[in-house]
This record gives structure tokens, sequence and C-alpha cells, in this order.
DNA sequence: TATTGTTATACTCTATAACTATA
DNA sequence: TATAGTTATAGAGTATAACAATA
């Protein structure tokens, strides 16, 4: 196989893959985008809306309805910034603390049982191709 | 790293990748999920809207809505069965193949771009990889 | 004037419930 | 009665354009 096919399969394959991720979440309380802007906000620490809109890369008024909805349900905060009246200061509360916690155990579940069901080499293959395509997403 | 944290931390990795080639599309004419559908039809043959949204795993009122946006757009075609008047038949046009090589040569572009820049060792681990999260995507 | 956030509006994808037509 | 597809309706995520408040 040529190296554009190759490309272009391996990106449809990642594609499908976070699809059939995205449908095992059997979880009600928070949606999909939902979850990963807590996660940022978790792993990153509190940020304004054009930050975390830059860092999604998603457009701030998209970002501020996702946000709405996280602070509607109670798992993340929004504030004044006390040294510039203009911008906010959004945070994970501890219910969010709480439901990440839980969300994620929930969705792990269904890649866990099949990566569990994997031969030892190609779980070594895997583990060896992760910090690559964790390059590969933050770029 | 345990396994528990390494299943999660790949999952998150491939959501976030996709997400970034999601964002990459760079094409107006047709949405992801409309591509997505197209490509399923190109490579599997006709077939009718319930196995369609069974194989992209999505109920058949949204599939309908997706086809129907393909089917105005010129890109797929719906007739009905000749054994089974409940059934239709779906399948690409000559314009949709057209949009299915052009579209993929653009959003393969990026993606392209970032593995050419990968070392050739680095190359070779997601080869090895690629078949295996193939196989994963269709479980 | 520039920056930060918000509101208004619209389009796509998703789902469930209810419906039609055919088997 | 069961199956294949469709329509009606609603919710979430995305975008652009226009706006308010502050620097």
């Amino acid at each position: 196989m040529d190296n554009e096919n190759f490309d272009s399969d391996l990106r449809v394959t990642i594609q499908r893959l976070a699809r059939r991720l995205r449908s095992e979440k059997a979880d009600d309380r928070i949606s999909d985008t939902q979850f990963s802007v807590l996660c940022v906000l978790a792993r990153e620490g509190a940020m304004g809306l054009g930050d975390l809109s830059a860092h999604e890369r998603v457009t701030p008024p998209s970002m501020n309805r996702t946000v709405n909805a996280l602070v509607e349900a109670g798992y993340a905060s929004r504030s004044g910034s006390p040294d510039d009246g203009r911008k906010i200061v959004l945070d994970v509360t501890e219910g969010g603390h709480t439901v990440i916690a839980e969300t994620r155990r929930r969705r792990d579940a269904w890649f866990s049982l099949r990566l569990a069901d994997l031969a030892p080499e190609q779980r070594a293959t895997l583990a060896a191709a992760a910090p690559i395509l964790k390059e590969l997403a933050e770029l």
C-alpha cells in the first residue's frame, strides 16, 4: 500500500473508532463534548472562555453554549475575573470532579474489555503507537 | 502505568485526534457524516436504509436525514426495491464517486503532512497499530 | 479601538414517538 | 402482526453576525 492510501485508511480508522467509542458512553448525565471540556478544565486548571474555545478549536459562542450547560448542571462554575471586568473564570466544581471520575469509569468499560481481548504483542504495539497518536492529536 | 490508565489515555487520545481530524476537513460541499455514509455505500455497495443505519449504528430516522441530504445534493440515489415494495435501494451516483475522491484528497492533506514529519520508525509503529485499531473499530 | 464575552439565528446530527405502506 | 421506511419534534453542537461591556 502506498503512503497516500495508508494515511487515508488510518485517518478513517481513527474516526470510526472514535465514533464507536462515543456510542458506548452509557451515561445520560453529560454529553461527550461537555465531558471533554470538563476534563480540560480539570487538567489545565481554571481559564476564561476564549482560552477554552481556542484550546478545543471551537468558536467562543459554541463553547459558551457548552459551558452554560455545564454550569446549569452544576459541574462547572463561572465567576468574574478580579483583575479584568471583561473576563470570566471557568472551573470545575466538586460535583464536576465526581462526574468526571464516574463518567470516565463507565466510558472506559467497553474499550478496556476489547483491549483485554487482544494478544499481548498487539497491546504492546498499541502502547508504542499511543504516544505518537497523542503527539499527532496535539499538533 | 497500569492497564486502566493506559486504556483511558488511549481512548481519550483517539477521540481527540478524531476531533482534530474533523476540524481539518476544509470542504463545504459535504459534511463529515455525509461523507462517511457515502464511503460506506461506495465500499459495501448498494443497500437499504435499515442496513445502512445498522452499519453506522445510528437510528433509521437519523440516517434518513443524512441520506436525504446526499440525494438532494445528487451524490446518492434512492430507488424502490424491485422485489419488496417496502424496501429502497441506496447507492452512490457518479457525482458521488467524484466528490468522494476530491473530498478524501482534501481531508487527507492535513494528516499526511503531519505523518510525513514523523520518523520512519514512528511510521512503522503506526503501520503495525493500524490493523489493530481497525479491528477494534469494527467490533 | 481592541478585547472578552454574549445573544440571535441557522444548519447538521442525533434521538424517540408516531405514522404509512407493504409483507 | 411484523417489517421498512418516513415524518414530526426536540435537544446538542457547530457556525457567523451583531452586540455589550470593559480595557
